[in-house]
DNA sequence: CCGGGAGTTAGACAAAGTCCAGATTGCTGA
DNA sequence: TCAGCAATCTGGACTTTGTCTAACTCCCGG
């Protein structure tokens, strides 16, 4: 398995960040799943198991990913943010009745005729999100 | 001026919205002003006149406005959900240190290539969110 | 061993938003 | 005119998401 607590620590050092146990939780809750998590969902599967993780240090830990681009940040519920493993440039599409959300692979995905930034500014990141709805 | 107060109360019935004095408040605070304006700050804008407007009601209504198609709500600040007078279809420009947002027409703004939609799927609408950030 | 810095923690706190039961408002029909 | 009624508004309690802090634990080098 890729994505074994094993390498996380691998994983976590490649990223500058010093693996401690429950930094290593963390990331594999994330990893192992390749899924979009909310905090409070991080801070559930990692308490399933055993030695219990603070809420503190479940979004320390995840600020501290989020700082060294080891996940992105999905923004796309009014009311939590979403915490994603894949860091290739994707967009997602976004259930709204449902709340589930999907990657879509930007491979194929052409953006044109984007006005000039005003001066001084620099791009970030393009978020692009689809929402759908189920027909009714 | 197109979006005088007196004029509110017309747009709101031709959205099937029953003009009231708040209501009335709430539109022109948003419409005057072509501006995202967050929960609190629509409270804010309407309590600095007079006749004040409870929390719940701001709430309430611009649910309402939503629900109608009125204004539309922008998901971009992790915090808080900004209110967009303007429904015609645009994009988005956030500026991630200030959370200035501004609109990026639609018109010539090409997006392709996005995958086919799973069966029994309508799109409900497609952000497009720029993250600028200043240059240093 | 011991000291110190990095990391973790409980719990208080804050901000955004929801909910509810009771008060107000503004019609309407007798 | 005005009582009755439905729609709307309200204060305030409550929930959820996230932040902060001061104390505690862990671990490593000397
Ligand atoms: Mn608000
Ligand atoms: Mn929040
Ligand atoms: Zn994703
Ligand atoms: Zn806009």
């Amino acid at each position: 398995m890729y994505y074994s607590r094993d390498n996380m620590a691998g994983l976590l050092r490649s990223h500058d960040i010093n693996p401690t146990h429950q930094r290593i939780e963390i990331a594999h809750a994330l990893f192992s799943r390749q899924e979009h998590l909310s905090a409070d969902q991080v801070m559930a599967i990692v308490n399933t198991r055993h030695s219990e993780t603070s809420k503190a240090t479940v979004y320390n830990t995840l600020k501290l990913f989020l700082e060294k681009g080891l996940v992105r940040e999905v923004i796309v519920d009014p009311s939590k943010v979403f915490f994603d493993p894949n860091t290739s440039p994707h967009h997602h599409l976004y259930e709204v009745d449902t709340g589930k959300l999907s990657d879509i692979d930007a491979e194929h995905v052409q953006i044109s005729g984007l006005p000039p930034l005003p001066a001084g500014m620099v791009t970030e990141g393009i978020d692009l999100i689809v929402r759908v709805r189920r027909t009714g």
